[in-house]
DNA sequence: ATGCAATTCAAACGAGCGTTTGAATTCTCA
DNA sequence: TGAGAATTCAAACGCTCGTTTGAATTGCAT
Protein backbone atom coordinates (compact mmCIF):
# COMPACT_ATOMS: atom_id res chain seq x y z
CA UNK A 1 0.00 0.00 0.00
CA UNK A 2 2.68 2.60 -1.22
CA UNK A 3 1.12 5.81 -0.85
CA UNK A 4 0.55 6.87 -4.74
CA UNK A 5 2.28 10.47 -3.77
CA UNK A 6 3.70 11.11 -0.63
CA UNK A 7 2.26 13.80 1.40
CA UNK A 8 5.86 15.28 2.77
CA UNK A 9 9.09 14.30 4.12
CA UNK A 10 9.24 13.69 7.86
CA UNK A 11 12.70 16.24 8.00
CA UNK A 12 14.85 15.70 4.70
CA UNK A 13 15.48 17.97 2.41
CA UNK A 14 13.49 17.67 -1.62
CA UNK A 15 16.83 17.39 -2.57
CA UNK A 16 17.33 13.64 -1.22
CA UNK A 17 15.33 12.25 -4.23
CA UNK A 18 16.33 15.15 -6.49
CA UNK A 19 18.34 12.59 -8.43
CA UNK A 20 15.34 10.60 -9.40
CA UNK A 21 13.16 13.62 -9.82
CA UNK A 22 15.86 15.86 -11.85
CA UNK A 23 16.58 12.39 -14.38
CA UNK A 24 13.06 12.38 -15.13
CA UNK A 25 12.61 16.51 -15.70
CA UNK A 26 15.87 16.15 -18.05
CA UNK A 27 14.67 13.18 -19.90
CA UNK A 28 11.04 14.64 -20.17
CA UNK A 29 12.67 18.34 -21.52
CA UNK A 30 14.15 17.00 -24.07
CA UNK A 31 11.68 14.32 -25.44
CA UNK A 32 8.63 16.56 -24.96
CA UNK A 33 10.74 18.88 -27.03
CA UNK A 34 11.29 16.36 -29.91
CA UNK A 35 8.09 14.91 -30.29
CA UNK A 36 5.24 16.82 -28.06
CA UNK A 37 3.64 15.94 -25.23
CA UNK A 38 1.21 13.21 -26.40
CA UNK A 39 3.39 11.25 -28.15
CA UNK A 40 6.26 10.77 -25.64
CA UNK A 41 5.11 7.91 -23.66
CA UNK A 42 6.46 7.45 -20.28
CA UNK A 43 8.39 4.16 -21.06
CA UNK A 44 10.31 5.76 -23.39
CA UNK A 45 10.78 8.65 -20.59
CA UNK A 46 11.58 6.17 -17.94
CA UNK A 47 14.23 4.43 -20.08
CA UNK A 48 15.71 7.60 -21.67
CA UNK A 49 16.19 8.74 -17.09
CA UNK A 50 17.17 5.04 -16.48
CA UNK A 51 14.35 4.85 -13.57
CA UNK A 52 11.64 2.54 -12.69
CA UNK A 53 8.61 3.04 -15.05
CA UNK A 54 6.27 3.75 -11.94
CA UNK A 55 8.78 6.52 -10.83
CA UNK A 56 6.49 9.37 -12.45
CA UNK A 57 3.84 8.41 -10.83
CA UNK A 58 5.67 8.29 -7.58
CA UNK A 59 6.90 11.14 -7.83
CA UNK A 60 5.12 13.48 -9.65
CA UNK A 61 1.57 11.99 -9.93
CA UNK A 62 0.82 11.73 -13.32
CA UNK A 63 2.25 12.40 -16.87
CA UNK A 64 -0.05 15.46 -16.81
CA UNK A 65 1.92 17.08 -13.94
CA UNK A 66 4.79 15.66 -14.85
CA UNK A 67 4.16 18.23 -17.60
CA UNK A 68 3.81 20.91 -15.93
CA UNK A 69 6.69 20.36 -13.49
CA UNK A 70 8.83 20.57 -16.50
CA UNK A 71 7.44 23.96 -17.49
CA UNK A 72 7.42 25.52 -13.83
CA UNK A 73 10.79 24.09 -12.84
CA UNK A 74 12.57 26.67 -15.62
CA UNK A 75 9.13 29.44 -16.16
CA UNK A 76 8.84 30.30 -12.41
CA UNK A 77 12.45 31.96 -12.01
CA UNK A 78 12.37 33.50 -15.40
CA UNK A 79 9.23 35.17 -14.94
CA UNK A 80 10.40 35.85 -11.92
CA UNK A 81 13.35 37.92 -13.15
CA UNK A 82 11.12 39.60 -15.70
CA UNK A 83 9.45 40.93 -13.05
CA UNK A 84 12.47 41.81 -11.08
CA UNK A 85 13.94 44.19 -14.42
CA UNK A 86 10.95 45.86 -15.24
CA UNK A 87 10.51 46.99 -11.32
CA UNK A 88 14.14 48.03 -11.20
CA UNK A 89 13.51 49.88 -14.60
CA UNK A 90 10.46 51.67 -13.52
CA UNK A 91 12.31 52.36 -10.05
CA UNK A 92 14.65 54.14 -11.99
CA UNK A 93 13.25 56.59 -13.80
CA UNK A 94 10.31 57.66 -11.43
CA UNK A 95 9.23 60.27 -13.69
CA UNK A 96 9.17 59.26 -17.23
CA UNK A 97 7.88 56.08 -17.82
CA UNK A 98 10.78 53.68 -19.46
CA UNK A 99 10.84 53.36 -23.39
CA UNK A 100 8.75 50.63 -25.10
CA UNK A 101 12.51 49.82 -26.13
CA UNK A 102 13.95 49.02 -22.67
CA UNK A 103 10.52 47.58 -21.61
CA UNK A 104 10.59 44.96 -24.42
CA UNK A 105 14.26 43.61 -23.71
CA UNK A 106 13.25 43.24 -20.39
CA UNK A 107 10.88 40.93 -21.25
CA UNK A 108 13.89 39.14 -23.38
CA UNK A 109 16.16 39.14 -21.94
CA UNK A 110 15.04 36.36 -19.37
CA UNK A 111 14.36 34.45 -22.06
CA UNK A 112 17.84 35.07 -23.87
CA UNK A 113 19.59 34.32 -19.97
CA UNK A 114 18.03 30.84 -20.00
CA UNK A 115 18.42 30.50 -23.19
CA UNK A 116 22.71 30.47 -23.01
CA UNK A 117 22.18 28.77 -19.46
CA UNK A 118 22.78 25.15 -20.17
CA UNK A 119 22.80 24.18 -16.85
CA UNK A 120 19.16 25.49 -16.68
CA UNK A 121 18.00 23.85 -19.76
CA UNK A 122 18.94 26.33 -22.57
CA UNK A 123 16.92 25.66 -25.89
CA UNK A 124 15.37 22.37 -25.40
CA UNK A 125 13.32 24.76 -22.62
CA UNK A 126 12.44 27.34 -24.61
CA UNK A 127 11.40 24.74 -27.47
CA UNK A 128 9.20 23.48 -25.16
CA UNK A 129 7.71 25.93 -23.78
CA UNK A 130 6.84 27.55 -27.61
CA UNK A 131 5.06 24.05 -28.47
CA UNK A 132 2.78 24.28 -25.75
CA UNK A 133 1.99 27.95 -26.18
CA UNK A 134 0.32 26.36 -29.61
CA UNK A 135 -1.20 23.05 -27.42
CA UNK A 136 -4.82 22.86 -27.35
CA UNK A 137 -4.71 20.52 -24.26
CA UNK A 138 -6.62 22.47 -21.75
CA UNK A 139 -4.68 21.78 -18.98
CA UNK A 140 -1.50 23.18 -20.81
CA UNK A 141 -3.53 26.47 -21.48
CA UNK A 142 -5.30 26.86 -18.08
CA UNK A 143 -1.60 26.42 -16.68
CA UNK A 144 0.09 28.59 -18.96
CA UNK A 145 -2.48 31.24 -18.05
CA UNK A 146 -2.19 31.15 -14.52
CA UNK A 147 1.99 30.96 -14.97
CA UNK A 148 1.60 33.92 -16.87
CA UNK A 149 -0.87 35.92 -16.05
CA UNK A 150 1.16 38.06 -13.16
CA UNK A 151 3.80 39.03 -15.85
CA UNK A 152 1.32 39.67 -18.53
CA UNK A 153 -0.52 42.11 -17.10
CA UNK A 154 2.34 44.07 -15.09
CA UNK A 155 4.29 44.14 -18.97
CA UNK A 156 1.12 45.33 -20.37
CA UNK A 157 0.41 48.22 -17.99
CA UNK A 158 4.33 49.45 -18.69
CA UNK A 159 3.90 49.03 -22.29
CA UNK A 160 0.45 51.43 -22.13
CA UNK A 161 2.84 53.83 -20.91
CA UNK A 162 5.57 53.85 -23.12
CA UNK A 163 3.11 53.86 -26.18
CA UNK A 164 0.28 56.16 -25.60
CA UNK A 165 -1.15 55.59 -29.00
CA UNK A 166 -2.18 52.34 -28.66
CA UNK A 167 -5.72 51.52 -27.01
CA UNK A 168 -5.99 48.69 -24.57
CA UNK A 169 -7.41 46.56 -26.89
CA UNK A 170 -4.83 47.52 -29.74
CA UNK A 171 -2.09 46.94 -27.30
CA UNK A 172 -3.57 43.04 -26.43
CA UNK A 173 -3.38 42.34 -29.64
CA UNK A 174 -0.07 43.87 -30.03
CA UNK A 175 1.16 41.82 -27.12
CA UNK A 176 -0.37 38.82 -28.66
CA UNK A 177 1.52 38.85 -31.55
CA UNK A 178 4.69 39.49 -29.69
CA UNK A 179 4.35 36.38 -27.78
CA UNK A 180 3.42 34.66 -31.09
CA UNK A 181 6.58 35.57 -33.27
CA UNK A 182 8.67 35.19 -30.04
CA UNK A 183 7.33 31.55 -28.80
CA UNK A 184 7.55 29.89 -32.47
CA UNK A 185 11.04 31.45 -32.85
CA UNK A 186 11.91 29.98 -30.28
CA UNK A 187 10.22 26.23 -31.11
CA UNK A 188 11.48 25.54 -34.11
CA UNK A 189 15.18 26.59 -34.88
CA UNK A 190 15.03 23.53 -36.80
CA UNK A 191 11.95 24.57 -38.70
CA UNK A 192 13.91 27.49 -39.86
CA UNK A 193 16.41 25.63 -42.19
CA UNK A 194 13.22 24.31 -43.76
CA UNK A 195 13.55 28.29 -45.50
CA UNK A 196 16.75 28.91 -45.84
CA UNK A 197 20.09 27.72 -44.82
CA UNK A 198 20.89 28.97 -41.12
CA UNK A 199 23.77 26.12 -40.93
CA UNK A 200 26.14 28.71 -39.19
CA UNK A 201 26.38 29.94 -35.56
CA UNK A 202 22.76 31.21 -35.57
CA UNK A 203 22.04 30.72 -31.63
CA UNK A 204 19.56 32.04 -29.58
CA UNK A 205 21.07 35.35 -28.95
CA UNK A 206 21.09 36.31 -32.19
CA UNK A 207 17.89 35.26 -32.94
CA UNK A 208 16.53 37.50 -30.19
CA UNK A 209 19.16 40.21 -31.37
CA UNK A 210 17.28 39.99 -34.38
CA UNK A 211 13.85 39.25 -33.45
CA UNK A 212 14.01 42.87 -31.26
CA UNK A 213 14.22 45.53 -33.98
CA UNK A 214 11.29 43.71 -35.17
CA UNK A 215 8.79 43.97 -32.39
CA UNK A 216 9.91 47.41 -31.31
CA UNK A 217 9.45 48.49 -34.55
CA UNK A 218 6.00 46.67 -34.75
CA UNK A 219 4.91 48.11 -31.21
CA UNK A 220 5.48 51.70 -31.95
CA UNK A 221 3.50 51.19 -35.43
CA UNK A 222 0.45 53.63 -35.91
CA UNK A 223 -3.07 51.50 -35.11
CA UNK A 224 -5.15 49.96 -37.33
CA UNK A 225 -5.33 49.75 -41.06
CA UNK A 226 -8.33 50.36 -43.48
CA UNK A 227 -10.24 47.48 -44.67
CA UNK A 228 -10.33 49.39 -48.23
CA UNK A 229 -7.15 49.13 -48.54
CA UNK A 230 -6.67 45.57 -48.25
CA UNK A 231 -9.26 45.38 -51.60
CA UNK A 232 -7.32 47.38 -53.54
CA UNK A 233 -4.50 44.91 -53.87
CA UNK A 234 -6.76 42.16 -55.55
CA UNK A 235 -8.65 44.73 -57.48
CA UNK A 236 -6.08 46.31 -59.86
CA UNK B 1 -9.61 -9.09 -49.90
CA UNK B 2 -10.17 -5.50 -50.26
CA UNK B 3 -8.10 -3.42 -51.82
CA UNK B 4 -6.75 -1.19 -49.07
CA UNK B 5 -7.03 1.50 -51.49
CA UNK B 6 -8.53 1.05 -54.75
CA UNK B 7 -5.19 1.87 -57.65
CA UNK B 8 -8.26 4.30 -59.38
CA UNK B 9 -12.01 4.01 -60.45
CA UNK B 10 -12.56 2.86 -63.90
CA UNK B 11 -14.40 5.40 -65.17
CA UNK B 12 -16.72 7.62 -62.63
CA UNK B 13 -15.42 10.64 -61.04
CA UNK B 14 -13.95 11.21 -57.50
CA UNK B 15 -16.91 12.59 -56.63
CA UNK B 16 -18.60 9.58 -56.32
CA UNK B 17 -17.60 8.88 -52.68
CA UNK B 18 -17.15 12.38 -52.27
CA UNK B 19 -19.70 12.45 -49.44
CA UNK B 20 -18.09 10.09 -47.14
CA UNK B 21 -14.60 11.37 -47.58
CA UNK B 22 -15.81 14.96 -47.68
CA UNK B 23 -17.43 14.30 -44.03
CA UNK B 24 -14.63 12.70 -43.07
CA UNK B 25 -12.15 15.92 -44.03
CA UNK B 26 -15.12 17.68 -42.33
CA UNK B 27 -14.79 16.18 -38.97
CA UNK B 28 -11.05 15.78 -38.93
CA UNK B 29 -10.95 19.65 -39.44
CA UNK B 30 -12.95 20.24 -36.71
CA UNK B 31 -11.31 17.31 -34.42
CA UNK B 32 -7.87 18.19 -34.86
CA UNK B 33 -8.76 22.18 -34.42
CA UNK B 34 -9.82 21.03 -30.89
CA UNK B 35 -7.74 18.57 -29.75
CA UNK B 36 -4.56 18.33 -32.33
CA UNK B 37 -3.50 15.34 -34.20
CA UNK B 38 -2.28 13.16 -31.71
CA UNK B 39 -5.07 13.42 -29.35
CA UNK B 40 -7.83 12.69 -32.39
CA UNK B 41 -8.69 8.97 -32.07
CA UNK B 42 -10.26 7.90 -35.51
CA UNK B 43 -12.88 6.10 -33.19
CA UNK B 44 -13.95 9.70 -32.18
CA UNK B 45 -13.79 11.11 -35.64
CA UNK B 46 -15.34 8.08 -37.78
CA UNK B 47 -18.09 8.68 -35.38
CA UNK B 48 -18.70 12.25 -35.62
CA UNK B 49 -18.34 12.25 -39.04
CA UNK B 50 -21.05 9.04 -39.09
CA UNK B 51 -19.12 6.70 -41.28
CA UNK B 52 -17.41 3.45 -40.26
CA UNK B 53 -14.30 3.47 -38.55
CA UNK B 54 -12.23 1.44 -41.54
CA UNK B 55 -13.45 4.18 -43.86
CA UNK B 56 -10.45 6.68 -43.29
CA UNK B 57 -7.95 3.41 -44.62
CA UNK B 58 -10.20 3.16 -47.19
CA UNK B 59 -10.01 6.56 -48.62
CA UNK B 60 -6.56 7.98 -47.31
CA UNK B 61 -4.91 4.92 -46.32
CA UNK B 62 -4.07 6.03 -42.79
CA UNK B 63 -4.43 8.57 -40.46
CA UNK B 64 -1.11 10.67 -41.18
CA UNK B 65 -2.51 10.73 -44.87
CA UNK B 66 -5.75 11.61 -43.66
CA UNK B 67 -4.36 14.88 -41.66
CA UNK B 68 -2.27 15.86 -45.21
CA UNK B 69 -5.50 15.62 -47.23
CA UNK B 70 -7.20 17.95 -44.40
CA UNK B 71 -4.18 20.69 -45.22
CA UNK B 72 -4.05 19.77 -48.82
CA UNK B 73 -7.39 20.63 -49.75
CA UNK B 74 -7.33 23.92 -48.13
CA UNK B 75 -3.42 25.44 -48.55
CA UNK B 76 -3.41 24.23 -52.17
CA UNK B 77 -5.81 26.80 -53.40
CA UNK B 78 -5.08 29.65 -50.75
CA UNK B 79 -0.94 29.14 -51.98
CA UNK B 80 -1.92 29.31 -55.15
CA UNK B 81 -4.09 32.48 -54.86
CA UNK B 82 -1.10 33.77 -53.06
CA UNK B 83 1.07 33.48 -56.06
CA UNK B 84 -1.66 35.05 -58.15
CA UNK B 85 -1.64 37.69 -56.44
CA UNK B 86 1.97 38.33 -56.27
CA UNK B 87 2.34 37.57 -59.93
CA UNK B 88 -0.69 40.22 -60.74
CA UNK B 89 1.06 43.02 -58.42
CA UNK B 90 4.21 42.44 -60.19
CA UNK B 91 2.95 42.71 -63.72
CA UNK B 92 1.26 45.93 -62.75
CA UNK B 93 4.24 48.00 -62.05
CA UNK B 94 6.91 46.43 -64.16
CA UNK B 95 9.37 49.56 -63.57
CA UNK B 96 9.35 49.64 -59.84
CA UNK B 97 8.58 46.57 -57.65
CA UNK B 98 5.61 46.45 -55.51
CA UNK B 99 5.77 47.98 -51.83
CA UNK B 100 6.39 46.12 -48.88
CA UNK B 101 3.33 46.64 -47.96
CA UNK B 102 1.36 45.37 -51.01
CA UNK B 103 3.70 42.16 -51.32
CA UNK B 104 2.75 41.29 -47.87
CA UNK B 105 -1.06 42.36 -48.16
CA UNK B 106 -1.20 40.04 -50.93
CA UNK B 107 0.04 37.26 -48.69
CA UNK B 108 -2.64 37.67 -46.09
CA UNK B 109 -5.53 38.43 -48.19
CA UNK B 110 -5.54 34.67 -49.33
CA UNK B 111 -5.87 33.78 -45.87
CA UNK B 112 -8.48 36.79 -45.22
CA UNK B 113 -10.75 35.33 -47.69
CA UNK B 114 -10.30 31.60 -46.39
CA UNK B 115 -11.10 32.73 -42.76
CA UNK B 116 -14.49 34.18 -44.01
CA UNK B 117 -15.50 31.76 -46.32
CA UNK B 118 -17.13 29.06 -44.11
CA UNK B 119 -18.17 27.11 -46.75
CA UNK B 120 -14.55 26.16 -47.30
CA UNK B 121 -13.78 25.79 -43.38
CA UNK B 122 -13.17 28.73 -42.32
CA UNK B 123 -11.39 29.75 -38.69
CA UNK B 124 -10.86 26.26 -38.13
CA UNK B 125 -8.70 25.42 -40.72
CA UNK B 126 -6.60 28.11 -40.45
CA UNK B 127 -6.15 27.13 -36.63
CA UNK B 128 -5.59 23.77 -37.81
CA UNK B 129 -2.83 25.12 -39.60
CA UNK B 130 -1.26 27.05 -37.20
CA UNK B 131 -1.21 24.18 -34.77
CA UNK B 132 0.51 22.28 -37.77
CA UNK B 133 3.18 25.26 -37.73
CA UNK B 134 4.04 24.27 -34.41
CA UNK B 135 4.03 20.73 -34.21
CA UNK B 136 7.72 18.63 -33.97
CA UNK B 137 6.09 15.43 -35.89
CA UNK B 138 8.44 15.18 -39.13
CA UNK B 139 6.08 14.45 -41.29
CA UNK B 140 4.09 17.10 -40.19
CA UNK B 141 7.27 19.60 -40.70
CA UNK B 142 8.14 17.87 -44.33
CA UNK B 143 4.81 17.91 -45.32
CA UNK B 144 4.23 21.92 -45.07
CA UNK B 145 7.85 22.84 -46.71
CA UNK B 146 6.80 20.59 -49.21
CA UNK B 147 3.59 22.29 -49.75
CA UNK B 148 4.83 26.13 -48.57
CA UNK B 149 8.57 26.11 -50.84
CA UNK B 150 7.60 27.45 -54.03
CA UNK B 151 4.86 30.32 -52.41
CA UNK B 152 7.78 31.24 -49.73
CA UNK B 153 10.61 32.11 -52.38
CA UNK B 154 8.52 33.66 -54.39
CA UNK B 155 7.34 35.87 -51.90
CA UNK B 156 11.25 36.29 -50.23
CA UNK B 157 12.08 37.36 -53.83
CA UNK B 158 9.86 39.98 -53.91
CA UNK B 159 10.44 41.27 -50.37
CA UNK B 160 13.65 41.77 -51.15
CA UNK B 161 13.10 43.98 -54.12
CA UNK B 162 10.97 45.66 -51.63
CA UNK B 163 13.14 46.08 -48.85
CA UNK B 164 16.81 46.89 -50.39
CA UNK B 165 18.46 47.99 -47.03
CA UNK B 166 18.06 43.86 -45.27
CA UNK B 167 20.09 40.97 -46.35
CA UNK B 168 19.16 38.22 -47.32
CA UNK B 169 19.63 36.18 -44.44
CA UNK B 170 17.82 39.21 -42.06
CA UNK B 171 14.86 38.79 -44.29
CA UNK B 172 15.15 34.96 -43.82
CA UNK B 173 14.69 35.61 -40.32
CA UNK B 174 11.66 38.50 -40.50
CA UNK B 175 10.18 36.41 -42.66
CA UNK B 176 10.06 33.49 -40.26
CA UNK B 177 8.60 36.20 -37.71
CA UNK B 178 5.94 37.29 -39.74
CA UNK B 179 5.01 33.49 -40.26
CA UNK B 180 4.96 32.89 -36.72
CA UNK B 181 2.70 35.70 -35.54
CA UNK B 182 0.69 34.92 -38.26
CA UNK B 183 0.42 31.08 -37.84
CA UNK B 184 0.15 31.69 -34.03
CA UNK B 185 -2.36 34.76 -33.96
CA UNK B 186 -4.54 32.23 -36.69
CA UNK B 187 -4.22 29.29 -34.39
CA UNK B 188 -5.50 30.88 -31.14
CA UNK B 189 -7.94 33.16 -30.79
CA UNK B 190 -9.34 31.34 -27.73
CA UNK B 191 -5.85 31.41 -26.05
CA UNK B 192 -6.38 35.46 -26.08
CA UNK B 193 -9.00 35.49 -23.70
CA UNK B 194 -6.11 34.60 -21.28
CA UNK B 195 -5.14 37.70 -21.80
CA UNK B 196 -8.06 39.70 -22.02
CA UNK B 197 -11.64 40.46 -22.50
CA UNK B 198 -11.50 39.51 -26.49
CA UNK B 199 -15.43 38.93 -26.39
CA UNK B 200 -16.70 41.15 -28.73
CA UNK B 201 -17.02 40.55 -32.86
CA UNK B 202 -13.22 40.22 -33.09
CA UNK B 203 -13.38 37.83 -35.91
CA UNK B 204 -10.33 36.95 -38.10
CA UNK B 205 -10.92 40.01 -40.16
CA UNK B 206 -10.27 42.59 -37.80
CA UNK B 207 -7.25 40.42 -36.38
CA UNK B 208 -4.83 40.59 -40.20
CA UNK B 209 -6.32 44.24 -40.23
CA UNK B 210 -4.68 44.57 -36.34
CA UNK B 211 -1.78 42.06 -37.74
CA UNK B 212 -0.85 43.98 -40.72
CA UNK B 213 0.35 47.40 -39.86
CA UNK B 214 2.55 45.34 -36.65
CA UNK B 215 3.82 43.45 -39.45
CA UNK B 216 4.57 45.81 -41.88
CA UNK B 217 6.32 47.86 -39.78
CA UNK B 218 8.53 45.25 -38.13
CA UNK B 219 9.93 44.32 -41.78
CA UNK B 220 10.41 47.84 -42.65
CA UNK B 221 12.70 48.39 -39.11
CA UNK B 222 16.31 48.77 -39.61
CA UNK B 223 18.78 45.76 -39.08
CA UNK B 224 19.92 44.68 -36.07
CA UNK B 225 20.71 45.96 -32.35
CA UNK B 226 23.77 46.01 -30.20
CA UNK B 227 23.90 43.63 -27.67
CA UNK B 228 25.41 46.11 -25.57
CA UNK B 229 22.55 47.86 -25.80
CA UNK B 230 20.91 44.70 -24.34
CA UNK B 231 23.17 44.37 -21.61
CA UNK B 232 22.20 48.27 -20.52
CA UNK B 233 19.47 47.57 -18.96
CA UNK B 234 20.16 44.92 -16.67
CA UNK B 235 23.21 46.77 -15.12
CA UNK B 236 21.33 50.35 -14.22
C1' DA C 1 -30.87 -8.67 -65.14
C1' DT C 2 -26.08 -9.74 -64.53
C1' DG C 3 -21.38 -9.27 -63.19
C1' DC C 4 -17.82 -6.78 -61.36
C1' DA C 5 -15.75 -3.13 -58.98
C1' DA C 6 -16.37 0.19 -55.35
C1' DT C 7 -17.78 0.87 -50.90
C1' DT C 8 -19.48 -0.13 -46.28
C1' DC C 9 -19.55 -2.80 -42.27
C1' DA C 10 -18.86 -5.49 -37.78
C1' DA C 11 -15.36 -7.68 -35.71
C1' DA C 12 -11.06 -8.61 -34.39
C1' DC C 13 -5.77 -8.06 -34.08
C1' DG C 14 -1.66 -6.93 -31.77
C1' DA C 15 0.55 -3.38 -29.67
C1' DG C 16 1.19 0.33 -26.62
C1' DC C 17 -0.75 3.38 -23.40
C1' DG C 18 -1.06 5.59 -18.31
C1' DT C 19 -1.63 3.88 -14.03
C1' DT C 20 -1.77 0.72 -9.90
C1' DT C 21 -0.19 -2.81 -6.91
C1' DG C 22 2.40 -4.96 -3.26
C1' DA C 23 6.61 -6.75 -2.26
C1' DA C 24 11.67 -5.69 -2.06
C1' DT C 25 15.02 -2.41 -1.10
C1' DT C 26 17.25 1.72 0.63
C1' DC C 27 17.55 5.52 3.57
C1' DT C 28 17.11 8.09 8.04
C1' DC C 29 17.15 9.03 12.57
C1' DA C 30 16.20 7.73 17.42
C1' DT D 1 21.10 -1.24 15.44
C1' DG D 2 16.52 -1.44 14.60
C1' DA D 3 11.90 0.55 13.47
C1' DG D 4 9.56 3.03 10.11
C1' DA D 5 9.30 5.90 6.31
C1' DA D 6 10.74 6.75 1.57
C1' DT D 7 11.88 4.89 -2.63
C1' DT D 8 12.52 1.43 -6.20
C1' DC D 9 11.04 -2.39 -8.70
C1' DA D 10 8.76 -6.10 -11.72
C1' DA D 11 4.47 -7.23 -12.96
C1' DA D 12 0.10 -6.67 -14.14
C1' DC D 13 -4.52 -4.10 -15.01
C1' DG D 14 -7.85 -2.27 -17.97
C1' DC D 15 -8.25 0.35 -21.78
C1' DT D 16 -7.73 2.60 -26.31
C1' DC D 17 -5.17 2.97 -30.21
C1' DG D 18 -4.45 2.49 -35.66
C1' DT D 19 -4.97 -0.96 -38.74
C1' DT D 20 -6.61 -5.27 -41.09
C1' DT D 21 -9.80 -8.69 -42.50
C1' DG D 22 -13.39 -10.83 -45.15
C1' DA D 23 -18.01 -10.85 -45.78
C1' DA D 24 -22.15 -7.95 -46.97
C1' DT D 25 -23.87 -4.32 -49.64
C1' DT D 26 -24.19 -0.86 -53.13
C1' DG D 27 -23.66 1.30 -57.71
C1' DC D 28 -22.90 1.13 -62.48
C1' DA D 29 -22.03 -0.51 -67.18
C1' DT D 30 -23.21 -4.04 -70.18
Amino acid sequence: MAAPRPARKSVALDATSADTKTRILDAAEGLFTEHGFEATSLRQLTNAAAVNLAAVNYHFGSKEELFQAVLTRRLDPMNQERIELLEALEGEAAAKPPSCEKVLFAMLIPALRLARDEKRGGKNFLRVLGRAYADPAPFIRRFLHEQYAEMIARYKEAFLRALPHLSRQELTWRLHFVMGALSYSLASTDALKQFAQVTQADNDELILQRLAPFLVAGLKAPALVDTRKLELVSGS
